[in-house]
DNA sequence: CTGAAAGCGCTTACAG
DNA sequence: CTGAAAGCGCTTACAG
């Protein structure tokens, strides 16, 4: 069933079979009419390969995800997937290592798939300065901001990770806190954990608090099993910490694990804070405080920008997605 | 770049070059050789919406699946989509919310992407069975067993998931548990809840106990937040059990959550068994007793038959893959 | 072993 | 508003 069979039963030429399909508006009420009659009798769908080999152009939309165990990701993907679906696109998506370089994948991506736009679910500055000047389509990237880059084909969206960061210091140092661990990321001044830890800093240098680093940062993958071994390592090292803020949730839960195993309690012997805000940190014992991302805003507005560059690609948008600090069980104010 | 540009580089004609690049034999050594030279040179990607337009057939291979929080299922894709990968494959995903009828969307992929073949993580047979006639092309399901259906286009790995429900079953009978509760799922004979449920009657009956459904059992959707609900409702509804089988982590750790809010330790008070065997079950405090199925093998012998199948469709494999039961610290030995 | 040519199923100026 | 025709970049009989 070609639009060639639609043409020859629908009395009309193929021309205009394609113009109906297309929603052009050049067509007659009546054979638009006709036309759709036909096609919907048939159940016919236009060969995508024939269409996008005269458009020039792949149907699909790539998204990189950087990170396997990272649920936030996996909750943002669910929702850009959906929205692309009831917008008619379809999207690839490819899983990559922590540290894999995103870019140049993409960079393979574009020579070997042409996609449409890629969304990026993570990103590390350093190969976006390198190599982004190779991808020629238009780019959204998420939980990390490309404003300094001033690439006009690429977007990002990000949550204030500084300010957020500061604000887990200034609460933590609120409950009386002075002795404060930090768990994850790693010091690459490229990445988003960077911007975090130099959020914390900006906070222990405004309560006029100490920060060895040393002492008090220990880095990780975002995963259980690395953050549980970067907990037992920083728990054990510094015997007079109070609270741990952890990059991520699943880092948390890590610290959680650790801290039981060191027979310490949360937040009776240790109080602590995670990021991202994913659903099942609700259900931590105890429930765990955390800085929430808004993943729905970053799907939504993600997705819209996506659709927008499509068709008017050389302007880029670079948005804070406000976060919310959720108070809950995992801290305890001392004196 | 196209085609013709690398035929007047080499000095060739496009005949010859599109051989080198499908590994045609017949192609004289000096040709290849040239041709090869050229390709590397020019960086060149053949347009594969030209090349599927000729071949009638598109690039992508679908993956469909089913219920979102589902950690497992990440597991199982992120390891698919790896292998897809290293075998030149493209994938396509789609997310479907847990009661979606994932056939009928299958169809409608079929017929507007048509797909290579189709991987679906998670399955309700009850679809399966009445529409799947209708779907042409190589089809795996993971998680689930096609067998009794006899489509000749489709496949399955599973688990066996009554022989492991009993198993859970014995374990905790061996344990000393004679009260124990059933948790997820629902009970349509035609999901693996079901198997699992039959499994756990089965040890029942065995060990000479009786099963009081509306007492021991409370089905939910697979997410934290539906198990949280749903183990309060039977904790509160029946205080006699000592033992909790889920039927999923995620449902487990949702149950953990509420008895915890229900002034019951686990082990102690009430002991706990999941199953799937995420990665993050051996972080949960307690560790999590649980049901591991083998992702890996999934993963790995899933791709394997999806190419073998995409080359000769018409011979359907059905395959278990084995579980293990992994003692860990939920459960306590009552006398 | 190689090239010229037909044709895959569409879109889109072009002419009317 | 409509149709005939060119052309997108490939693959593959066909003839040599």
């Amino acid at each position: 069933m070609t639009i060639k069979d639609i043409a020859r039963l629908s009395g009309y030429g193929i021309g205009t079979v394609s113009r109906v399909i297309n929603n052009h508006p050049d067509v007659s009420d009546k054979a638009r009419q006709r036309i759709m009659e036909v096609i919907e009798e048939t159940n016919f769908q236009p060969n995508s390969n024939a269409k996008h080999l005269k458009m020039r152009a792949v149907s699909s939309i790539a998204i990189i995800i950087k990170g396997n165990q990272n649920i936030l990701f996996n909750a943002i993907l669910e929702q850009i997937q959906q929205r692309l679906l009831a917008n008619d696109e379809e999207a690839v998506v490819s899983y990559l290592d922590e540290d894999a370089n995103e870019v140049s994948y993409a960079m393979s991506l574009c020579r070997e798939k042409n996609p449409k736009g890629i969304f990026f679910l993570g990103g590390d500055l350093e190969y976006f300065e390198k190599d982004f000047k190779y991808i020629p389509v238009p780019c959204v990237l998420l939980t990390n901001s490309g404003k300094d880059l001033k690439f006009t084909n690429l977007s990002s969206l990000t949550t204030d990770d500084a300010a957020a960061s500061e604000a887990v210091i200034d609460y933590l140092v609120d409950q009386g806190h002075t002795h404060i661990g930090i768990l994850g990321g790693n010091l690459s001044d490229t990445q988003v954990s960077y911007k975090r830890l130099t959020g914390c800093i900006a906070g222990f240098k405004k309560h006029h608090l100490d920060f060895q680093q040393d002492l008090q940062y220990e880095p990780c993958h975002y995963s259980v099993e690395e953050s549980y071994e970067a907990a037992l390592r920083l728990l054990k090292r510094n015997s007079s910490l109070t609270a741990i803020f952890a990059f991520g949730d699943i880092i948390a839960f890590g610290a959680m694990r650790a801290s039981f195993d060191l027979g310490k309690r949360i937040p009776e012997d240790i109080s602590l804070v995670g990021y991202d805000g994913i659903d099942l940190s609700r259900f931590f014992v105890p429930r765990l405080t955390t800085v929430r991302q808004d993943t729905a805003q970053m799907a939504k507005q993600g997705v819209d920008l996506m659709l927008q560059r499509i068709h008017y690609p050389y302007k880029a948008v670079h948005k804070v997605i406000p976060y919310e600090l959720i108070k809950s069980e995992s801290v305890k104010k001392i004196n």
